[in-house]
Order: C-alpha cells, then structure tokens, then sequence
DNA sequence: TATGAATGAGTTTTCATTCAT
DNA sequence: GATGAATGAAAACTCATTCAT
C-alpha cells in the first residue's frame, strides 16, 4: 500500500524541517555540540524520527550542507551574465547580488565557514564546497575578462581578483558576525567593486 | 620547598609544550574533537599532567586562543607606524608583512576562524579577539587617513576600508586551505593594496 | 466479509516463509541479533506484517522452537518400535535414523542447542524440549530393556545409557560444526551403537 | 611515577572479579543480553572501569572465552599420560578426571557450548576452541591406540572414537543442564568408558 | 608535582512495538 | 490484512574530571 499524496507531502515537509533545524544548530554550536536530540526537540520530532530521514548524523551534517548549496546558494551566487550588453551595469548589480546573499545566508554561511576552517575534519562536504569554489572562480574570471577587454575594468590578473573577490565575501561574512552588518551592508559593495579594479 | 629555578625552567617549558599541542590539536580537530589525552600524548605528558597546568579544557582552550594572539599575534600585526615618513613603503612593507602573517600563522588562524565562527559558544576568548581586532582597526583607520591626507592613497570611507581589509585578510586566509597559497602570496598583496585605494 | 480460502492458504504460505526465515536466523545469529526487519526481508514481506502473524518477538522465537519439534523433529525421533520382531535391526535402524535427523536438521539443532544451553533465557522454548527429551528418553528406556531381556544388548543401566545416548547426539552435532560431518555420517553411527553396550 | 605493588594487585583482582562474573553473565544469559552495566554491578565496580581493563564488550567476551581455556580448562583435560605404564588405570583416571571437570566447569561449558553453536558469530574466540579440540584429540588418539595396541582397548578407528568421545563430554554438559547432575556423575564413565571400546 | 585508575554523565544508534492510512 | 512512519527505551562507548598514591 503506497503512502497517499497527503503523507508524503507531510514528511517533505518534516524533513525540510528537521534539516532547517539542523542547519542553525550545526551552524551556531557546530558538529559535535550539535546532538541529535537537539535537533529533534527544536524540530518537534521524536529524535527516533531523525533516523527516520537520516541515516546518520554524518549524513544529516552533509545534507545541511549540500542541500542549501545545490538549491540556492549556487544557484543565486551563479546568476550573473558574463555577456551582458552593459558589464558595468551586470557586475554592480552581481556585487549587490552576492553581497545581499552573503548577508541573507548568514546561518548557512556559518556553516560553510566551519566546513572549510576544518576541511580535514569534513572531506566530503568540504569537496562540494571547493568544487563549486572553482566553478564560481571560473565563471568570475569569465566576467571579469570580459570587462577588461571592453574597458570596464582595469587590467589586471584575472584569476587572482577573482580568488581575492571570493576571499573578501567569504572574509566579511566572517569579520561581520552579527545582524549589525546588515546595517552596512549597502556600502560593503564599495570596496568589493574597488576589488576588481574599476575604471575611474 | 620552593622550587628550584631549573625545575621551574622545565615546567614553564613543559606548560608551553602542552599548549602548543593544543593549538595544533584544537585547530585541527575542533573543540570536542580535541581530547585532553590526544593534547596529553602530543605533548608526552600524563593526561592529569594537563589539569596541573590548566584547569580544565575550557580553560586550555581559553589561552590557546588567547596566549598567541597576546604574545606574536597582536605585535606583529600592529607593527606599523602610521606617523612613518614614507607612508606608500610603509604601507607597502605592512602589506607584506600582514599576509606573510596571515600565512605564517596558518594553524593559529584556523583556530581563530572557528572562535570567530562560533562566537556564541565560546564567548571569552571571542571577547578578545573582538577587542583586538577594534584595536587592529582603529590603527589602520589612522595610517589610511593620514596616507589619504598626505595623498598617498585615494579618498575613501577609512572605517570601511580598513575593515574590508581585515575581512580580506581573514578571507584569503580561509580560502586558501593548505600550503598552495605560499606559492602565491607574493600575488596576494596586489589585491590587498589595491583594496585601500592607491593613487596611480 | 470472511476471507476465501485462496487468501486463507496465502496467508498460511506467508506465516510458514516467515517461521522458516526465522529459524534459520534465530539459529546462526541468536535471539538478539535476529531483528524483526532482517526476518521481514528474508521472508519478502514488511515487517509489520511479521507482527500480523505473530504477537511478538518472544512468541515468533517460541514458535520457531515448538512447531518443528512438534510437526516433524518428534515425530522422526519416535519412529522405532521397541516392540519389534528383529530388535537388532530395529535398533540399527533407529540409529540409522536419528544421526540422518540429527544432520539433516543442523540448522533446527543449533536453535535447540541454544535453548538448552541458556534454558534459564528461554523457560518456555525450553520446558518444550525438556518434555520432549523425556519422552525420547523414555521410549529408548523401553527398546533398551526390551533388547537386554532379548539378549540383544548387553545388560547396563538402561537409564543411564539411554540418557548417555541422546547426550552422545547432542553432542556430535555440536562438536561437527559444518557440512563436512555429512561425510562422516556413515561412521558415527559406529560409536552410537557401542553406546548401548551390543553384545559381541 | 610507577603504581605500587599494592595497587597492581588491587587491579589484577579487579580485573578477575570483572571477568568472572562476566563469564557467569555471558554463560547465563548470551552475548548480547549481557551488558556491560550487569557486569560492572555483579562485579561491583562502576560502569566505566570495565572499559579500563577491557578494551571494549567483544573483547571482554573474548577474554571470558580464553582465558579459562588457556589458565585451567587446557591444563587440566590434558593432564594424562598415552605412555604410562598401566594404560587401563590411566585411562579410568583420565575419565574420571574429564567428565569431574566438565561437571565442576558447568558455568564455563555453557559459554563454550554458545561460541560453538554460533561459531560464525564469534569467529576468533572459536577458533581458539577449535585449535584446542585438535590438540585434544590427537592426544586422545595417542592413548587410545597405545592401549589398543596393549590390548587394553578393543580395535577401533582411534579417530572417530576421540571425537565421539569428545562430543560425548560435550554432548552430557548439554543434556545435563543443572546441578542435578552432580548426584549422578560417578555413573556417566560408565557410557565414557564404553565409547572406548573397553576388553572385557 | 606526576600519574593514571575510577567514575558516570552524555552521546549515537538500534530496534521492538504501535498505529494511522 | 498490509505497510512503514513514529516513538523512546536501552545499549555501547567516550571523555572530562577527581583524587589516591
């Protein structure tokens, strides 16, 4: 007898939910302060149902951070047009873009943080992670290229502004550890346009 | 029965060579991961040897974090003058010598990525590094100004850019996993001055 | 609505596959680590269903002990007539018998040798088969006393060696672990018959 | 700073306590019903001191099984003589001797009689039961074709008369299962001696 | 001061059993 | 009757900390 529409719409649901849960407490309290029955209680699960949805705490930990990676995170960080017709235009707006994310994603990017501070400690969550790293990279250096050729930007290496653009956002994200930030957040796209050599 | 100097000499020695197990261990592996008998056998010392030196493992964490940043940490990165004659080579020369910090001092920082990260579970040895790095900000606030004063470097919002400078700092440091990037940080400068607007 | 007699011979098919699955399981992993779900897999339904036949984990195990020895294992124990004509052949004949039931039913053997063997575990299983060995027991007395008085048998304690007997089989089947007694079969009934003191 | 003489005493007690009554634990109620918290309270010690002289439950199982084996059970049924000068005396004796310890060593044969019913779930202390019950049997084998050869025994095949001679010691301890037994050992070397094929 | 045995709270995980669909 | 999600009791094991020697 399969399960009937309704219950399996109710157990997306309530795996959503233990998820969420679990991001903000991995992220707040990390891997290990983070115990299962944490995160049943802030779920209003059982902490058996846990288990129910994930194998283990491991796999909950690697879902917390692939999941929001996959579906969201690449997804906004990505969406940039490295052929726009005005690249002035494109990359203000994708700075405003990637620094709003970075300010709106702040749990997740806690996450992330700790993923790559203890990249030893988390092999598998940490490779998605690098490889969407050099994915994002690729396609910044595509935009940035770009917009030397057309005299937008000043020449410079593009690999490294790159890399140095990515460090800035994951750096700020660090050095700003509370709301407070959002309340500057508007000017923070001043110095990460002046990253990739404007033109004056 | 006092101590005689050369058996004082051997536990300060001892004392040290527990923490910097520590460190190691605790930047590595995390906090819970980080057990007093893996610090205890690091260091070839007895595990009750630990709790004659620190208290307890809060504790231990507590000068991990703190001891370094008090003793090298905060005097090599505060080692510039902003009242320097020829403040381009000042700056240039504080350039080089922060990142070669920041790279140095790999292991250390990756400790302070995760108190940073975490700072609501270890909310002391957060406090200092916070205040440090107010500290850190007021004296790039001031070698910024007077460098924009002197026209040195263009006009800027000093608060700003001094800030995304130490984000910056902290954000390549976690970019760059491993050893790669001590090929590379001679580049690492270029974004680093470009960040605080240089004349050209 | 009662149920046809098609579902009703299905449903008997399917209480069978799960006791037989359950046999075998309870017999080479024990009572613990014989979970529900393995017994569910191996009998290719869900595990509630093992719960629809049986009231619990105590009574599949009960059940798994008692019906074989009830249905097939008493039975071919039994099958000897201490009142037959030509003793010596009988006898020789229900030795025949019994190390050919004693090998065929290894895997039952193993669960009854752990019943036995932790009988205060397991009460009812083993009152079971406590019963059991005294009926056998008796029935051997009979053909025992029968073939000393006809001068088949040597004189010995009848009770004795009747006991000695059922011990002998036990006991082979515990000291011969795996197939290979299937070859040796032929042999063992050697020093089962020199148990009961033939004459010469 | 090494323990005392006092202190390591005190420990190998401790140790022996926890294993005794882990055997009587392990014997009476199998592998898995045995917890490490039954065992720490029959041998009244805390939970956790089990785990400072035993690495974990597998290898406290492991030392349950062997260390008898090795100390006392080895030692003893292999104390006899297949070159003494009267064989009949010896052998009576060595029977005597064997079926005595598989009297008094109940405890500890329930535990074996488990391990060899369930060799594939206890594959490492098995085999230690497996290597002695060769060693056993050759010696077996020796005696008995020295006193067939003396015409002490009748001819047989030595090997199969050895083990079924062992699977009959085994075989009883099964059968027998409480103390009752005791009353009425003196008789079992009746059927023991039988199994040998005695000259009359 | 140095050592490491002793302790037990706390964690992950398993699994029998219940019960809604 | 069949299914499998939900539950929580119970188990092994870890580890910070205490304290006797």
């Amino acid at each position: 007898m399969p399960l009937s529409d309704k219950q399996i719409k109710a157990m997306e649901q309530k795996r959503e939910k233990i998820l969420q849960q679990a991001i903000i407490l991995f992220a707040e309290q990390g891997y290990e302060s983070t115990t299962i029955a944490k995160v049943a209680k802030a779920s209003g699960v059982s902490f058996g149902s846990v288990f129910t949805y994930f194998e283990n705490k491991d796999q909950l930990f690697y879902h917390a951070v692939t999941e929001p990676l996959n579906t969201v995170f690449k997804v906004d960080l990505l969406d940039f047009d490295p052929e726009a017709e005005d690249l002035l235009a494109e990359i203000k707006s994708m700075i405003d873009n990637h620094i709003r994310i970075f300010i709106e994603m702040r749990t997740y990017l806690q996450l992330v943080v700790q993923v790559i501070g203890q990249h030893t400690k988390f092999p598998e969550p940490f490779k998605e992670l690098d490889d969407f790293s050099i994915e994002f990279i690729q396609k910044l250096i595509l935009i940035i290229t770009n917009a030397q050729r057309r005299c937008v930007l000043e020449d410079s290496d593009a690999d490294l502004t790159a890399t140095a653009y990515l460090g800035f956002l994951l750096g700020i994200r660090l050095t700003f550890t509370d709301y407070a930030v959002s309340r500057i957040w508007e000017k923070l796209k001043i110095p990460a346009f002046q990253l990739l050599y404007p033109k004056r």
